[in-house]
DNA sequence: TTTCTACTCCCCAGAAATAGTGAGGGTCGA
DNA sequence: TCGACCCTCACTATTTCTGGGGAGTAGAAA
């Protein structure tokens, strides 16, 4: 099977269709034609949460989708935990399973269809988006190895094309744009989110505290935020400040 | 000059070449090949970050380097501002450069040998980690479009890979990871980053004000916060919550 | 079993942030 | 020239946070 593949010229005609895709119908043709492509078990791109996984696609099983939301996968997935954490693409043979959580999971994986071997890229969009491309198969490891090798940087590209579809389907989650702020407010939103209190913010940029008061409070009103605290959590999401 | 570029079997080369790098000083080197390569008039890969720009490497002359340290451009720089915000590698001309600010240091930059069209990538790791990687040149629009449009899909492998190397070189740059937050101080974490104040949380998560108190404080302390502000900053920013 | 972590609750005093109003001078664009 | 926005400074009272203690439960890991 694996030996089988052809590495030529598959990329282009792969990144083409996914330029094409519409919707997440399309992201889901996509991970069924890659699937075939490169005769694996299963492909996947899916939007991590923190309020679950409520958007993606792939090519496993329904019954093995449901029951991964239902017992609350996620938080034991050593997948996601190890991915959540690196930037490297990686090979889930390089994961911890130690705990035994983990291991009932993944014999659990298995039995729904999950292929023994797995190699994972995560990727990261604003607002701390995080979404995992994931292709998983039934193999030795030598196989496996060189397969993953092989086909790394393909990988790669597709993950990064498969994000920025999602993202362009779901435009509410680029942050909306606001007032901008001025470059003393800005100073302060900065300094406050570097953990300086009001009094060592004044003293760094050298004016009255009753003066930075002015700027949190215009900065708090531009931002439509209700205290400090939040004013630099919506700089932040907003791409205002950089910490 | 861009017409001449030859757009056959760069990719291979230049991603060994980055592969064998070694150290800060190997990904120096690997810009000014591709800037060799490419015939463009600069790439540079740099880490972003409140600190500022104590990571990086590029072509841009030494004069620039440290104007840009010294004004503080950080915080002025649309393509910084702009690329935080996104996930698209993107084009400069699609930024907003209708403050002030920007255009001072628009022209700026173009006298101290920035070309006036430039191609950034975004990229981003674990704990909130992110840089830039970005190609400028001096031409028309047109020629430019077109470039950037043949090498598109490089680029993005490109930065991907410049970002693999530094993080490999700067492992202290990610160690903060340490400890993650439990789920109930993931919970006021974010409650307050949404502008509640500590009542108003507790009353929301159902537990005392007291109980409340220890989940900040314990979450301020695995963050090495020094108060509420910075600790929901941190949390922000490396990604442990998401509002 | 023991240890560890997460979760829950409590008191108090001092430090810090907030709300409400005000005022003057500067620059920039219409 | 005039409005709009930015930067700077001031007072008072009230609310909110923070730092220092201590203590018991449950569940998971070693």
């Amino acid at each position: 099977m694996l030996s089988a593949m052809t590495a030529t010229q598959p990329l282009e005609a792969i990144l083409e269709e996914l330029e094409q895709a519409e919707g997440l119908a399309g992201l889901q043709a996509a991970t069924e034609a890659l699937r075939i492509h490169y005769q694996i078990d299963h492909v996947i791109y899916h939007w991590v949460d923190s309020a679950g996984d409520q958007y993606g696609c792939g090519t496993y099983s329904d019954t093995w989708r449901n029951r991964y939301l239902e017992l609350n996968y996620l938080r034991v997935d050593p997948v996601i935990i190890g991915c959540f954490q690196r930037f490297h693409p990686v090979d889930w043979k390089r994961l911890d399973w130690s705990s035994k959580a983990a291991r009932a999971f993944k014999s659990d994986a298995i039995e729904h269809g999950v292929g023994n071997q797995g190699f994972s890229v995560p990727i990261r969009g604003p607002n701390g988006q995080f979404a995992l491309f994931t292709v998983n198969h039934t193999c030795d490891d030598a196989h496996w190895a060189e397969w993953t090798e092989l086909h790394r940087r393909d990988l790669i590209l597709i993950a990064h094309y498969f994000n920025e579809k999602a993202l362009d389907f779901e435009p509410e989650r680029t942050p909306e744009q606001s007032q901008a702020l001025s470059p003393r407010e800005i100073d302060a939103m900065t300094l406050l989110a570097m953990g300086y209190s009001r009094a060592q913010v004044a003293d760094t940029l050298s004016i009255s505290e009753h003066t930075l008061r002015v700027y949190i409070e215009s900065a708090r009103f531009k931002l439509g935020a209700m205290n400090t605290t939040h004013a630099v959590a919506r700089a932040m999401s907003r791409g205002l400040i950089v910490v």
